[in-house]
RNA sequence: GGCUAGGUGGCAGAGUGGUUAUGCAGCGGCCUGCAAAGCCGUGUACCUCGGUUCGACUCCGGGCCUAGCCUCCA
């Protein structure tokens, strides 16, 4: 079967074919660099990154990029009120992110663009949309003209005019169009800013993204990808201005958009208030956890967060890695097929997740356990699941004990010889005792072992 | 108001025109001196009203409800 996507500008699921066969094209909107991602960040991040590794293992040459927003009047106000120039800011929460993502399981991208280090590819590109008479100045402004582009709304299914109706923005006065949309703005003197042919000034949010897929990927990508509430007026924008640029009939072919994270069924965003941050999850859930509860829904899907269904994936992921300690012993395996064949249907984590665990049925049924427990870690290792050792895994939340192995084990000759007189008083007491200091005591056919309690 | 996506078992969450999703919890069993852990088994769920059909949770239409976008936002 072929790779299967949801594209937006045709609101179907169709079959993936790149341009040229021989790579594809993948940009996905990024962050703005003004503080710590939150988890409604994070999902993105985490489903093109899957995208990535599905689109890897089937294409010889996958190029990923996305950008980091590192100009923007939120960064802006960021570093006035730490009296520091933006840089400190943008690399600031730009290192934080790649911390968060990395433990998460996100890859780093091919490659990972930011704005200030395309100011002239932007300056060149709006300098092509005046001249196809797209874009014009005002006041200092350069502005996208709207009405220079019948496509306009194609992707959000909007119409021109009757968006006016819904006129909740401020209309600047030198506008030729409510709907025109800013390429470029002046900035003051106490303002990032970069001399360009109508002055001193910084670009629009828009312009970045096209400048940048253009100059690394292309005129015309593959997939562009990036949350659903960047359809409009984010998505649209760039395909007006990327279009118009470079008078094609296409910019992206395929556009993906997921859906939110939500707290109690409410989007979770940065101007409701509500948003749990990676950072502060980190502290008390293992990365791989947020991962597992990242998938645990399809990507379209909204997506509620609850200490619930942390404890859900915890649960889930002790006993897979529980199985991994017993069975795998390194052998090699190919992905499971009902797993590879759910994620190249739409990225449709839930089918792969249940197909996992449906391995993991088979680990311990068959006789050939290692065999099962080794399609388990390599199917895994597409879902960005199970790589770490079990060990280490299962050591993340266990308490501490003062005891030496050696007296552990004293206990444990001990409370045999209870047993074997018929004292069960005396060797539950010893049990109780080890399990008070964190000691939780297996008997199985072979004897007796240990573990250190969860916490 | 315009546009979009949804309403599935205790919870989470896929999917399908007629046959087991899966996970977590619960329940039963195996194991155990008793436990714990583990394993096995277990659930006649599909918002509402019409329609199409031999047959609909699945298709079509109406209704109700929820969330989102239309403003910075993943």
């Amino acid at each position: 079967m072929s790779i299967r996507i949801y594209n937006t500008l045709t609101r179907r699921k169709e079959v993936f074919r790149p341009l040229d066969p021989g790579q594809v094209t993948v940009y996905a909107c990024g962050p703005t660099v003004y503080n710590y991602a939150h988890i409604g960040n994070a999902r993105p991040a985490v489903i093109f990154d899957l995208l990535y590794r599905v689109l890897s293992r089937r294409f010889e040459r996958v190029i990923y990029a996305r950008n980091i927003t590192d100009v923007d009047d939120k960064i802006n106000q960021a570093a006035a009120a730490e009296g520091v120039p933006i840089e400190v800011i943008s690399r600031r929460y730009a290192d934080a992110y790649h911390e968060d993502m990395a433990a998460l399981g996100v890859q780093r991208p091919t490659i990972e663009p930011r704005a200030t280090e395309h100011i002239p590819q932007i300056i060149a590109m709006i300098e092509r949309l005046i001249d196809s008479g797209c874009a014009y100045e005002a006041e200092g402004h350069v502005l996208f003209d709207v009405a220079s582009f019948p496509d306009y709304g194609q992707l959000s299914r909007r119409d021109r005019r009757e968006m006016i109706a819904g006129a909740r923005v401020e209309v600047a006065p030198y506008k030729k169009n409510p709907g025109d949309f800013v390429l470029w703005k002046p900035s003051s003197d106490d303002l990032p800013g970069w001399d360009s042919p109508w002055g001193r000034g910084r670009p629009g949010w828009h312009i970045e993204c096209s400048a940048m897929s253009a100059a690394h990927l292309g005129e015309v990508i593959d997939i562009h990808a990036g949350g659903q509430d960047l359809v409009f007026p984010h998505h649209e924008n760039e395909i007006a201005q990327s279009r118009c640029a470079h008078g094609r009939e296409v910019f992206a072919r395929y556009w993906m958009h997921n859906g939110f994270v939500t707290v109690e069924k409410r989007k979770m965003s940065k101007s409701l208030g509500n948003t749990l941050v990676v950072h502060e999850l980190l502290k008390h859930w293992p990365g791989e956890v947020l991962r597992y509860v990242l998938l645990s829904a399809h990507y379209r899907q909204p997506l509620d967060w609850s200490d619930k269904a942390l404890e859900q994936a915890q649960a889930t992921l002790d006993r897979l890695y529980g199985l991994l300690r017993e069975h795998d012993r390194g052998e090699s395996a190919a992905v499971d097929p009902d797993v590879a064949e759910a994620l190249e249907d739409d990225l449709n984590t839930p089918t792969a997740l249940a197909a996992l665990n449906q391995i993991a049925r088979r680990v311990t049924a068959d006789d050939h356990g290692a065999a099962a427990a080794a399609c388990l870690r390599a199917s895994g290792e597409l879902l960005g699941l199970l790589q770490q050792a079990p060990a280490d895994w299962l050591a993340l939340r266990q308490v501490e004990t003062a005891l030496s192995d050696a007296e552990i084990e004293k206990l444990i000759e001990a409370r045999k010889a209870a047993r074997e007189r018929r004292d069960f008083a005396e060797a539950d007491r010893i049990r109780d005792d080890l399990a008070g200091r964190g000691i939780v005591l297996k008997d199985g056919p072979q004897g007796t072992s240990w573990e250190l309690a969860n916490k």
